[in-house]
DNA sequence: CAATATTATTTGTATATACAATTACTATCC
DNA sequence: GGATAGTAATTGTATATACAAATAATATTG
């Protein structure tokens, strides 16, 4: 039993839950960008097409509320995939909006993508564990816990 | 009972794990940063301060893979710890390495910083639930389970 | 209906991140 | 010990991300 008191550098590497969590999506993330590397799209493009997809006519603001995403970031990102051509901008009511669909390209996208796309799920299935892998499960799109509250309330105690 | 075909899209946006754990990231990178903002520094920031201050004296490559982090990263992290005064490069034998230490301003902030830290992390476990918590807190700084495996073997199909 | 408030999006600026290429050393191995 | 291989770090370039400010249009309200 050591007997040193603990730093407050010990207790935040040893406990920090922003760190860990950074850390994972390096890893996470890093696994479907490489799967996806060789069809020109990273993980966000794909998600924000797949996104794009299930909303017929997308606006920024749906999106961002559906991915917990800043708009100026989503604003950033979309243009990107429009001067790809898997977007396209399309007149709206108002004048504020500006809605995009995915365009025919952006669908064949997703379609070529896909087998890559389950190779890198299965990876990170993998990486995760069945625990990481639940929990992730349970999360919605937004970053959000389901429903409630997933468990009970978290316990006191930095 | 839905009788309709799943789309590529459908089951992407149904089950991405990547798409998960960004949104994850952002929702809790927030927190921590709103947190720390007063002071200055940023979660990513605060990270590789107490890890520096773990190893008296870090050199990159060591931090690289303590965090799972590309160099060219971490070059352009600790540059900005530099410039703020927080790090300081020390010789080494060497001629290669670029190690570092945290400076005595360095370990201040982390100290001045330690409550607003303390309160962010409550905030995330609140957020995370206690699965969450639990999953999270077994990963190491470095995005990897600690020791073997954490669950059983993931179970197949996309 | 004109003034004001609200909402939608983009642009300015900055950090976090990674891949590829480069630069500087150190180690190895004839 | 000099050519070559390997290692450490930085720099070039690009995407992902967010905060603040600006722009533009719709809503509200007196």
């Amino acid at each position: 039993m050591s007997s040193e008191a603990l730093t407050e550098a010990d207790i935040i590497a040893g406990h920090c839950l922003a760190s860990r969590t950074r850390a994972l999506n390096r890893v996470i993330t890093g696994i479907y960008n490489d799967a996806l590397r060789p069809f020109g799209i990273s993980s966000s493009q794909l998600g924000i097409l797949v996104a794009a997809a299930k909303f017929s006519q997308a606006s920024p603001s749906d999106l961002c509320r559906a991915l917990t995403l800043d708009p100026s970031t989503l604003s950033r990102n979309t243009r990107r995939l429009r001067d790809k051509g898997w977007l396209k901008t399309v007149a709206a009511a108002d004048g504020r909006a500006q809605p995009f669909t995915l365009t025919d390209e952006g669908q064949a996208v997703i379609e070529r993508a896909f087998p890559a796309w389950r190779g890198a799920q299965e990876k990170a299935r993998g990486v995760l564990g069945s625990q990481g892998t639940v929990f992730l499960s349970s999360l919605t799109p937004s970053g959000k816990t389901d429903g409630e509250t997933i468990g009970e309330a978290a316990t006191p105690t930095g």
